[in-house]
DNA sequence: GAGGCGGATCGTAGCGCTATGATTTTCGGG
DNA sequence: CCCGAAAATCATAGCGCTACGATCCGCCTC
C-alpha cells in the first residue's frame, strides 16, 4: 500500500513513463488513443502527481512566491487575489509571505522562496536590502516588483508613482479653492509609499503662492480611530485648515466622523480626500472623494508579465516597467 | 557555474553531506565545531538548500496549503495572516488558494495541494465535495477546517457556530426592547455561514411571542451600497421595523448611512447590529454594535493544532475541535 | 518496393536531498 | 589505561520525475 507513481500509471496504460510524463507536460504531443488510456489509468489508480519530484528533475517548480507587507491590508489582498486568479489559470501555485514592513523579514522570505526554485518571485515596493537584491539577481528567477515606481527595479515592475498621488490630491484641493492644506498620515516611516504620497502632497502645495501645507503623523497603523485623532490634532495645530488629504481611506473616514462629531461641515468648511476607494468610501455620507489605486490591475499585469517571461525560452525578454496610473474619484467630501 | 549543493558545502567543511543535512534538520545533534565550520562554508558558498529535493527524499514538505474563499475578505485575510505568522516561526511555508466560494474549484485546489505532499491542509468551512473529502482522508495529511463548527469535520476544526451569532444578535435586539426584526443579508446562498447566521437570527426571534423576524436578501457581495439598498427595502417591506441585524459590518455601515440620509434615528427609532467589527465599526457615528469573530485567534489556534500534529510522531493525536466563541460589542447603534 | 521523413513512443541517467543503520570518536569510571 | 556507552559522524540507497537522445512506425514519394 504505497504511493501511486507515474510508473504505475504507465504500466496500467501499457505505455512508458516518458509518455505519461509527456501527457502532463505537453498534452498535444501524445496521440488521442494514448491520452485516453492514460486518463483511464489515472482515474482508476487515483494518481496524484508528485510536483516535488517533477520540480527537482526539471530544476524549477511551477510556484510563484508572492511577498507583501501584509495581506490584512486590503490593497495587497486585492492584488494577491487577482494575481492568484491569473496564475492559477496557468497552473502556477502561489506561495505567500508577509514581511510586516520589515526588510530583514523580507530577506528571509526571499531566501526561503529561492529554496523552492520558484518560477517567479513577486516583491512589494522597490526598496530591499542589498542581500535581497544580490540573491535575486544571482538566482536568475524572474522578479516583479509591485505597487511602486520611480526607482531602479531588480527586473520588472508594475505600479505607479506615489508622489504623483499626493500631488494629485493637493492639486484637486487647490482647484476647489483650498489653501490651508494638511496631510494626515499613519505609519509614514514603515510605509514608505504613504510617505511618498505625503511628500508629493506638500511639494506640490508649497510650490503655489499663498498655499500652506503640512504633514501630521501618527506612528500607529492606519485605522479610523487614528484618523479621528489626527483630524482633532490638525484642527488644534492649524485651526484655519480647509483641505485634508489622508494616507488612506481609513484615516479619511475617521477624520470625517470626527468632523461630524465636532460639527465641522464637509465639504462646506473642510474638503477631504482619501486614498484607496475602500468598500465604504462611495457609500459614506457625504461620499468620499478618493484616489483609487488599481490593485486589481497591478495583480493582473504582474501575472501577465510573469507568465510571458516564463513562457519565453529566450531570456532576452525586455525588462518591462508598467505604470498602471490611478484615478481621482470626485465625490461629495470635496 | 552550476548550483551549489549540500555536497559542496560538506566538502568545504570537510564533513560528510549527512552531517550537513543533520545541521539543518536537527541542529542540536551536531557539535559546535562542526556547526561553525558548516556555517562558514554555507556563507562562503552562498548555499541555498533545495527544498524540493529534501521534500522528495523525506516524502513530505514543509508546506501548509491554505484554501479560503478569498483573501479579499478581511475575515480570511486576518486568519491567513495570523496563521502564516505562526507557521512561519516553524519554518512552514504557506501556499494559498482561493475557491471564490466554488466547491469544484476547491476540489482542484486540494488536488494540486496534495501534489506537493504538504505537511498540512487548511480548508474553510465544513462543506466540501465528496471527492474532496475522500482525497483528503486517503492522503493522511493533517487537515484543519476553519471558520465553521457544527458539522462533521474531516479531521480537526477551529471556529464557532454561526447560528449562535444570529441568535445572539436577535437576543440582544430583543433585550433592547425591539420586536420587529429584520436580517439584512448579502450573498446568502454562496456564503453558507452568513446563511446560518440569518437562520439562527430568525429562529431565535420567532421563538419569542410578539416578535417578528424576516430576512431580506441581495445576491451581490456584501458592500455598503448593498447595505443601503437593503435597508431601504426593509423600510418599504416592513415600515415598523425597529431592529436590524446584518450579515456583516459593510452591510450595517451602508444601512446606517442610509438611515442618516433618510432621517431615521439610530438608535432612537432603529437599532443596528453588525458582524465583523471591521476597521471602521468602532469609529463610525454612532459607533456600531457588532459581533466580533476572532479571525486572528482562529488562525493562531489552527496553526497551533497543525504544528502539534506535525510534531507528534504517533498519529494517534486526538481530533481536536476548538470552539473559539465570539463576542458582542455593545456600542451606540443599539 | 526502397528510401526517407516526421510524429509518437521509449530507456535511462540523474536532479539534490534524507533516512537508515553502520562506524568512528569521545569520555567517564573502574 | 582499558572498556562500554553515548555522542558524533558517515556511506549509501533511493524518493518520483523529467530531459535527452534513441528508436519505432506508418505513410508518402519516386
Amino acid at each position: 500500500m504505497q504511493r501511486v507513481t507515474i510508473m504505475d500509471v504507465a504500466a496500467r496504460a501499457k505505455l512508458s513513463p516518458s509518455t505519461v510524463s509527456l501527457y502532463f507536460r505537453k498534452p498535444g504531443a501524445v496521440s488521442a488513443a494514448a491520452s485516453a488510456s492514460i486518463a483511464r489509468a489515472i482515474e482508476a489508480l487515483d494518481y496524484v502527481p508528485n510536483l516535488m519530484a517533477g520540480g527537482l528533475a526539471a530544476a524549477s517548480s511551477r510556484v510563484a512566491s508572492i511577498i507583501v507587507p501584509s495581506v490584512r491590508n486590503a490593497f495587497f489582498a486585492e492584488t494577491v487575489a487577482a494575481m492568484q486568479a491569473e496564475l492559477g489559470k496557468q497552473r502556477l501555485q502561489v506561495m505567500l509571505g508577509h514581511t510586516e514592513y520589515d526588510e530583514r523579514e523580507e530577506e528571509d522570505l526571499v531566501r526561503t522562496a529561492l529554496s523552492w526554485a520558484p518560477a517567479a518571485i513577486v516583491l512589494t515596493g522597490l526598496s530591499h536590502s542589498a542581500v535581497t537584491r544580490r540573491l535575486l539577481r544571482d538566482s536568475h528567477v524572474p522578479v516583479v516588483e509591485i505597487w511602486e515606481l520611480g526607482g531602479e527595479p531588480i527586473d520588472m515592475a508594475v505600479g505607479f508613482h506615489h508622489a504623483e498621488v499626493g500631488s494629485m490630491a493637493a492639486s484637486h484641493l487647490m482647484q476647489r479653492g483650498r489653501k490651508r492644506l494638511v496631510f494626515l498620515g499613519a505609519r509614514l516611516q514603515e510605509d514608505r509609499r504613504a510617505g511618498q504620497r505625503a511628500q508629493g502632497f506638500v511639494d506640490t502645495a508649497r510650490s503655489v503662492p499663498d498655499v500652506s501645507a503640512e504633514i501630521i503623523r501618527h506612528p500607529a497603523p492606519a485605522t479610523a480611530e487614528v484618523g479621528a485623532m489626527l483630524l482633532a490634532e490638525a484642527l488644534r495645530r492649524c485651526p484655519e485648515v480647509d483641505g485634508i488629504a489622508c494616507s488612506n481611506d481609513h484615516i479619511a473616514l475617521g477624520a470625517m466622523f470626527e468632523c461630524q462629531r465636532l460639527g465641522v461641515a464637509i465639504p462646506g468648511r473642510l474638503s477631504v480626500v482619501g486614498f484607496g476607494d475602500l468598500s465604504f468610501s462611495a457609500a459614506c455620507n457625504p461620499s468620499m472623494t478618493t484616489i483609487r489605486p488599481p490593485g486589481d490591475l497591478i495583480g493582473k499585469e504582474a501575472a501577465r508579465l510573469l507568465i510571458a517571461r516564463i513562457a519565453s525560452t529566450d531570456a532576452t525578454t525586455e525588462r518591462a516597467v508598467i505604470d498602471t496610473r490611478f484615478s481621482l474619484l470626485h465625490r461629495q467630501s470635496s
